[in-house]
DNA sequence: TTTACATAGTGTATTATTTACGCATTATAA
DNA sequence: TTATAATGCGTAAATAATACACTATGTAAA
């Protein structure tokens, strides 16, 4: 039998992108009073697991997308590690512990990851709890400090796609221009303007289009065009530019 | 009695700037064999300690500090979690562990810090133990995982030195123009024109000139500046343009 | 069949930033 | 007095960012 490590966690902020928003899947945390049936807690978590004894951060975070999303060979990263004395020490949160009478210690670190998908193909399972993707716009009430884990985790996707083409994990093989905007701008928050995106877009050689066009549309289709890590490896040598 | 957490610590990355290079603070570990005296073991470790139970990491890692350097008030930031299963696990460790005896477990997971300070004013203590800086460029043989921790913190401040303005924090309050290039320089590994350098500095309102000059330098003595907070938390909205 | 609509795609002029240098200035030391 | 080693100022050219106008191509409604 595999043994845990009692007193650390991972936790990962699947980040999810769908053409329109950028969303974010979490996990229901539900409790019910026993006798009345009237719920005593209802609130969101992160995907997140034990570690195992003999189990990299690394391994245990794969393994719990793997078992959400049903994939593998998603972008993952570490991001911080969440050790504060009182995370997991609201009185909702004690209540849930109590209930779950979980071997737990009294302080539990975890390691946060995000994880970048292409929320369009993803089927979500996970049989005994209620799963849902949420767009960063409208998030619901967080269990633990997960809420503070989440923006800890956007403020460093932000600063790392600024800097790193990790963009292109939230969008499918082929994507066209605008799609690409719009990610961009979901992700920081702000407008671009249409034709210098583009412009800017074209004269990056990792960005490759294709002799494809989009179908389906109820308007002009765009060309597909698709990212190519190969050719960027190539190029970033140039690359770490922007200092002081 | 303060109980600390069995299978957590904190490492800290000290880096310093002495005008000169990128230094690192390291702490010696050494083990000799009891019968002939002569060292099984001499290499070089960061600056760590275990975590207390009430302990918040921020907490742990500026204790560590503290006691290495006698300062408060350092930047400090948290960088990554390392956790790998072997990470403490080679032969060399594995004596060391024995002969010290120490109650830990197998696997300990270390949260990583680097801090940043000025070099050129700092005087080392640690009673029990050897203490040194080491130019980044001519480092010594490491205990543990430190290298590849080491290695890590580097990337990171390399990645950060770029979007925000924590350069300042290793170098005094007065510092000259060329001696923030030259801090840009070894810390990014590359030269930049003298002229350029100093036209894009004048322009940032947040490095304020001093009505003051070097002293006793033999040759022209440059002028003094000085880095703002305040200066540049006003300005930085304008920042998170580096997209794509 | 025509027209409205929505988004794709091209171009150009202006301004701002980056890069590449030339040369004078001011201190020390021989 | 002169060599030397930095500091400090300026300018021209190349490159990148910004602002904005117009045409093209598909679907859907009139």
């Amino acid at each position: 039998m595999r043994k845990i490590i009692p007193n650390i966690s991972v936790d990962c902020v699947i980040f999810g992108f769908d053409f329109k928003q950028l969303n974010v899947l979490l996990v229901e945390r539900k409790l019910d009073d026993e006798k009345t049936g009237k719920p005593i807690i209802k609130d969101w978590t992160l995907a997140g697991n034990h570690i195992f004894e003999d189990e990299d951060f690394d391994k245990a975070a794969t393994r719990v997308l793997k078992k959400l999303s049903g994939l593998d060979n998603i972008f993952l990263e570490q991001f911080y590690a969440f050790g504060a004395v009182k995370r997991t020490n609201s009185p909702k949160d004690k209540i849930w512990f109590k209930k779950r009478n979980e071997g737990f210690s009294d302080r539990i670190i975890t390691i946060g990851y995000f994880a970048l998908i292409d929320n369009t193909t993803v089927t979500l399972s996970l049989k005994e709890r209620n799963v849902k993707w949420f767009p960063i716009t409208e998030l619901p009430e967080f269990a633990f400090d997960h809420g503070f884990i989440l923006g800890k985790a956007l403020e460093k996707l932000r600063a790392k796609v600024g800097t790193y083409p990790i963009g292109f994990e939230l969008l499918p093989e082929k994507f066209t221009i605008s799609q690409l905007q719009r990610l961009y701008e979901v992700i920081l928050g702000k407008k671009f303007d249409r034709r210098n995106f583009r412009k800017k877009v074209l004269q990056m050689k990792y960005i490759i289009p294709l002799n494809e066009k989009q179908k389906d549309v109820k308007h002009k289709p765009a060309q597909y065009f698709t990212y190519s890590k190969e050719v960027y490896n190539l190029t970033k040598l140039e690359r770490f530019d922007n200092s002081i």
